[in-house]
DNA sequence: CAAGCGGCTCGACCAAAATCAAGATCCAGG
DNA sequence: CCTGGATCTTGATTTTGGTCGAGCCGCTTG
């Protein structure tokens, strides 16, 4: 009783304030807790698999899940690499039919899931929920885009220089030193590319002064990476119209 | 007066069954033609460019849209093909920031626009209407998730024996000849590939008993895609469960 | 009918990334 | 402190699809 009382103000603290329920009442965002409920798996355990009926949306609690395509002959992509604070599956129990993903643990996980049925009658009953929804899936789709066009019009080099000015700036982007969230072979598989050609390409990125030694990134200055930057990439960049930023004055 | 009554009939018939419409009452959705325009563009108009604010969401009446993405290199890929009766830029309203595609005409077009502020209105104030928005984000987002798969996971072949099983199934798939859409060159930047690798796979698409002709695609038997079936496209084949079907079967 | 144009096809060549095969490094467990 | 396994790195080789150039087909236009 301890325990699960222990358990759920974890879930509170941690869902609580991101989407979809941050608009919620606490009354509401309590019987949501009540709904669903709290899960752990260890590593490589597949959630869900591509082909299966969605049934559940998913929260990470605490560790890593990522959601992946894969062809019969074992070749994969990964679509997302999830930390804790984040969902996955939500899209799918809107988009009618069968999971086109697969989600597996990276690591040990603890996840809270809610029953698919739950978030669709929200939904049809909260409109403010079904607004956060909808701004979740339509981030998701932004994400999806962004990797289309990573995957099709970017260089490896490209690639790679942009997923490191992402982290750089989710990382705050005040320090000239990072520690990458996630195993390179897994980067690799989201980025379209074997681990081989994503390690020759992190040995290229020294000419541009991007050192990269384990997990950890160290750039030569604040604008080592602005050479990656793109469109979208410049809204949320806080050096945005900065008269040091060459590539942005352009 | 009258034409414009004429064009407003037109839209209404196109528009009155469709998502997010189809829903509506009538009274409502009178309101949202009143609220929208009907606008004509030539070919290659740019609608909307990478990087704009969203501001309407576009529904094809006549002709052909596409959404794309472009690198500065003038690389493009195509992301969407869209026909009458189909939307764009739904999606983009809820995601935030700017536009990360570009929306073209392919030929002469005429669509009805409806403004962005309208479409969020009513999400707020019409929980089914949020409910198809959110149908067709997913769907939009299922369509993303499938062209990373192909781009990604399969060959020049593969891509385009899925993409003509697609739209075989889409054809009624009860007729052993139908025509492309689209020109090929368009088909070509959806799948990723060069129009020369298009070609070169469609001759070798002959040793599985189809045949392209121009705009015209000829198949030997009812199965001459099977091989190209997936799990997504496995749930729309008519023949699903056929024991004819030998790829089915496994 | 001829000319011109756009879209498609096809061959020869080339560049880039995957694959294959060793090593190097790091970490966990004994 | 040593050992075994996973992960990552590196070089050599192969494969694939892109690029370039030329020619063809079908359609429009004069």
């Amino acid at each position: 009783m301890t325990d699960s009382t222990n358990m759920l103000a974890v879930v509170w603290q941690r869902l609580r304030k991101v989407q979809p329920f941050a608009d919620l009442s606490d009354d509401r965002f309590q019987s949501v807790l009540g709904g669903g409920m709290i899960r752990t798996f260890t590593d490589g355990h597949i959630l869900v698999h591509q082909g299966d009926p969605p049934s559940h949306m998913f929260f990470v609690l605490e560790g890593q899940l990522r959601t992946l395509l894969s062809n019969e002959d074992g070749r994969e992509v990964t679509l997302r690499l999830l930390d804790p604070g984040v969902s996955c599956m939500g899209t799918v129990l809107f988009m009618g039919g069968l999971s086109p993903v697969t989600v597996e643990t990276v690591g040990e996980v603890r996840v809270f899931q809610l029953p698919g049925h739950f978030v669709k009658n929200l939904v049809l009953q909260h409109p403010p929920f079904a607004n956060s929804m909808l701004g979740i899936i339509a981030a998701n789709y932004r994400g999806a885009i962004q990797q289309i066009d990573t995957v099709t019009l970017r260089t490896p080099l490209q690639r790679i220089g942009h997923y490191l000015l992402v982290e750089h700036i989710l990382n705050g982007s005040d320090d000239l030193m990072f520690e990458l969230r996630f195993k390179k072979s897994l980067i690799a598989s989201h980025l379209g590319m074997t681990p081989e050609t994503l390690s020759r390409a992190f040995r290229k990125m020294q000419q541009y002064g991007i050192t990269i030694d384990g997990q950890t990134v160290r750039l030569k200055d604040a604008f080592a990476l602005c050479h990656f930057c793109d469109l979208d990439t410049k809204e949320c960049c806080p050096f945005r119209g900065s008269k040091d930023c060459l590539i942005c004055e352009i």
